[in-house]
DNA sequence: CGACGATTTGAATAGGATCAATGGGAGTGG
DNA sequence: CCACTCCCATTGATCCTATTCAAATCGTCG
């Protein structure tokens, strides 16, 4: 790893409170890899190696059964992955793979329960980590559980609008198709999910979604504090 | 609380490791109380105020949104409760009833977080604790996503008969009506569900359920390590 | 150009929910 | 002890949601 890319890492909120042995111990045997679009990191099934930290491009986590698959969530930089599994020390419970060219920072996962135990600050943000991924996943459960599929979908136009500057427009940052995983549903149903949307002021060109009647999507919505990530 | 009460709870794997000032510091405050049958304890919306430890009963936490109303997990003693929550000092998320008359041990928020920082044990098992409910959350969250309700019923089934010593017999530990939700389906096609799973071996009296072609079930309930509990 | 994959649309089907009605305990009060 | 009530569970009928299968369109890339 180069020593520009360790400033950076050494800057991410979880390890700027650490102590600079504490931090090197951590990184010892760590590196930081690319990969290319459309590879699987790793299974769900694998016993956890590494902590990850996606640097750079995005990372989908997923799960399967039967014939079917699933998308849990997706990863966008900087974030780190598969913590609670680095902490456990058994299999990543979740399968991952690169939507885009990605930088992944891995870490061995026996290095971070060393770091956890040895580095009271490091410890702390680690905890507040993984208690906030938690919610992440009550708020999938919860939204998948007491929604349906158009509810999903106008509650992610919503979300989505407020991170990109709430000014009536926005642009999906992944394929239909990954959203429609995403949002638990087929593209097909994806597609007239979007139809349905329309008289609700929702009009569609490939990626780009224009919302022309705020009040009216949010009737239909009913967005959720508790379910709507802020 | 009683001194007898203390030393259960002193003896619970969580604390059984904590210097033993830090754990009188972590109860201070604390207290010991009963609820009966059907009572709402905190709703998602409130303050997480404490650490909740069930010691005797049952409680359910649940979620609303719209109109609608799911069962998130079950709690059954001994085990804590919006640990994530408590260490995040924001709102509960989930909400929580009992099912039966209960006994709650409940500890301040606040102290959970000091002792965090102060006992080293207890970081280590309350990280452990919080990674593994994140798991929990993530088997539920693929159970509802990749399985239709009948593959949910026949996997309950499954896990329920293991539990109960994987004698070709169980016995429903909650009400139907409270066993539909969790599964995230009506009491009706619960009630249906059974009935498909009939020409697998699976009778149903009551609350007594006999499973008399294990394979057959296995079959169609394609039981998986990754998403049903141990 | 031609192949491939993403997206959309249509038609048919399956999975679940809702509404309504009935039967069956458990508990209550007379 | 019995009648009554209430709630759970079951069953039927119907409706709605979502998936599946099929086909057409479109854009991208080699």
């Amino acid at each position: 790893m180069r020593e520009s890319e360790k400033e950076t890492v050494r800057a991410l909120p979880i390890f700027s409170g650490m102590f600079q042995d504490n931090f090197d111990a951590l990184l010892a045997g760590s590196f930081l890899q690319r990969f290319p679009a459309s590879v699987v990191l790793f299974s769900e099934s694998d016993l956890t190696d590494f902590l990850h930290i996606l640097i750079e491009g995005q990372v989908e986590l997923f799960a399967s059964a039967n014939n079917r698959e699933g998308t849990m969530t997706l990863i966008k930089p900087v974030a780190t992955f598969v913590l609670a599994s680095a902490l456990i020390d058994g299999a990543y419970q979740m399968s991952a793979r690169t939507l885009e060219a990605s930088r992944i920072l891995m870490i061995p996962a026996e290095n971070v329960r060393t770091a956890m135990l040895k580095d009271r600050d490091f410890a702390q943000k680690a905890v507040l980590e993984l208690a906030s991924c938690y919610h992440g996943v009550v708020r999938a459960y919860k939204n998948i559980k007491l929604r349906t599929a158009v509810e999903r979908l106008a509650n992610y136009l919503l979300v989505q609008h407020e991170r990109q500057g709430t000014n009536g427009a926005l642009v999906l940052p992944v394929e239909k198709r990954t959203l429609a995983s995403v949002l638990g549903m087929t593209p097909e149903n994806l597609s007239r999910a979007f139809s349905t949307l329309k008289p609700y002021g929702v009009v569609v060109d490939g990626p780009n979604i224009v919302l022309n009647k705020m009040d009216d999507l949010k009737t239909i919505a009913k967005p959720s504090e508790f379910i709507d990530a802020n």
